[in-house]
DNA sequence: CAACCGTGGTT
DNA sequence: TAACCAAGGTT
């Protein structure tokens, strides 16, 4: 026998089934109880799928409880306008996601009588739901063998099968759907072997730091047999972050409101803002405004803009007209808004 | 396919 | 504190 044949021979070949079914079991043991699991209504899997994204679940279960008691069914989001549900999404970030959310209810009602579909081709019909979403709504909602591959999953895959490629790149993608896809055949639950997978990702198998002693499938993992589950997988090159200024009026009428505007542009489309002096970030058309003591500054970050805020005091010329609109501070709760308004309206007299 | 979309918590 | 990040989708 050579060294590569007795290699080969005493080398434990990765066995899907056996991860598997270590998932499943840890999952059994170690979920975490959450609203959505609870009974796995397909439109609360869904909804809380779309909150999910690229946001992280402690923030999203305020607003999961809230939404799903404004808007109980699939149907009631359906006949709901867009503006209560932007309103309900104001704060979370990534808006076009509610509606897309409001639009594939809509769809649903119409194209599958109400019902969430339960197959991966029919779910990627549907507005905002990509090819992740449409596996974690078959294999959560429905238990159907469905991959998913999220970040979680992206990261536990390439320490796995040691996979070399950097973090973002399709190509650690394109491994990690094999890997996941080759996994969840091999399951006997997906439900609970997809959902296994991504809370060992989110509490055990972190982006830094592992705690390997406490993971299920530590001793089928290659970067932990070659003492590099820390350093895999290999970063991703990360965008430019670009700085901007903007000022903002804070105008109020005698009655104590606030005047907004409506944007209609492509960014943050149908959120209401506060007039302001930019247009490359904001869509605004000038408004004949006096601009009066300035009351403070603060910082926020857009995705990939950096920008300082100073916020005026204003006096408008003229009744503003078309899309600005007077909006009572004590009822902006109802008036869909970006997070940086919430902010300004700090400095109101 | 690369760039873009929001936010707040963590390090 | 600045960087990094979190259950992605669309264009």
């Amino acid at each position: 026998m050579t060294f590569a044949e007795y290699n080969n021979a005493t080398l434990q070949a990765p066995d899907p089934g056996q991860i598997a079914r270590r998932l499943e079991r840890w999952f059994a043991r170690h979920q975490r109880p959450l609203p959505w699991r609870n009974g796995y209504d397909p439109y609360h899997v869904w909804v809380s799928e779309v909150m999910l994204q690229q946001t992280r679940m402690e923030v999203v279960l305020p607003y999961f409880e809230r939404f799903v008691a404004r808007f109980p069914t699939l149907q009631a989001l359906a006949g709901a306008t867009e503006q209560e549900v932007l309103a309900a999404w104001s704060g979370l970030g990534y808006y076009r996601r509610a509606k897309m959310l409001r639009a594939g209810a809509i769809e649903v009602v119409a194209r599958f009588g109400g019902t969430v579909p339960s197959t991966v081709d029919e779910l990627l019909t549907i507005p905002g739901i990509g090819r992740y979403t449409a596996g974690a709504i078959a294999s959560v909602a429905w238990n159907r063998h469905a991959p998913i591959v999220d970040g979680n999953v992206a990261r536990i895959v390439s320490r796995l099968f040691a996979i070399e490629h950097s973090l973002g790149t399709p190509a650690l993608m394109n491994a990690a759907w094999q890997r996941a896809t080759e996994l969840v055949d091999a399951c006997k639950t997906p439900r609970a072997f997809n959902q296994g997978l991504m809370e060992v990702g989110a509490l055990v198998c972190k982006p830094r730091n592992p705690s390997c002693l406490l993971c299920p499938v530590a001793n089928d993992c290659v970067a932990r047999a070659t003492g590099r589950a820390g350093e895999l997988p290999r970063p991703k090159v990360k965008a430019e972050t670009r700085e901007l200024s903007i000022a903002l009026y804070l105008i109020t009428d005698r009655k104590g409101r606030v005047l907004m505007r409506r944007e209609s542009g492509p960014l943050m489309n149908a959120m209401y803002h506060l007039p302001h002096g930019d247009t490359s970030l904001l869509t605004g058309s000038p408004l004949a405004a006096a601009r009066g003591e300035l009351l403070g500054t603060f910082r926020h970050t857009v995705t990939t803009r950096r920008i300082e805020f100073s916020v005026y005091a204003g006096a408008v010329k003229q009744h503003p007209r078309g899309e600005y609109a007077w909006i009572d501070p004590e009822a902006l709760h109802d008036v869909p808004h970006p997070s940086y308004v919430r902010k300004a309206l700090r400095w109101l007299p």
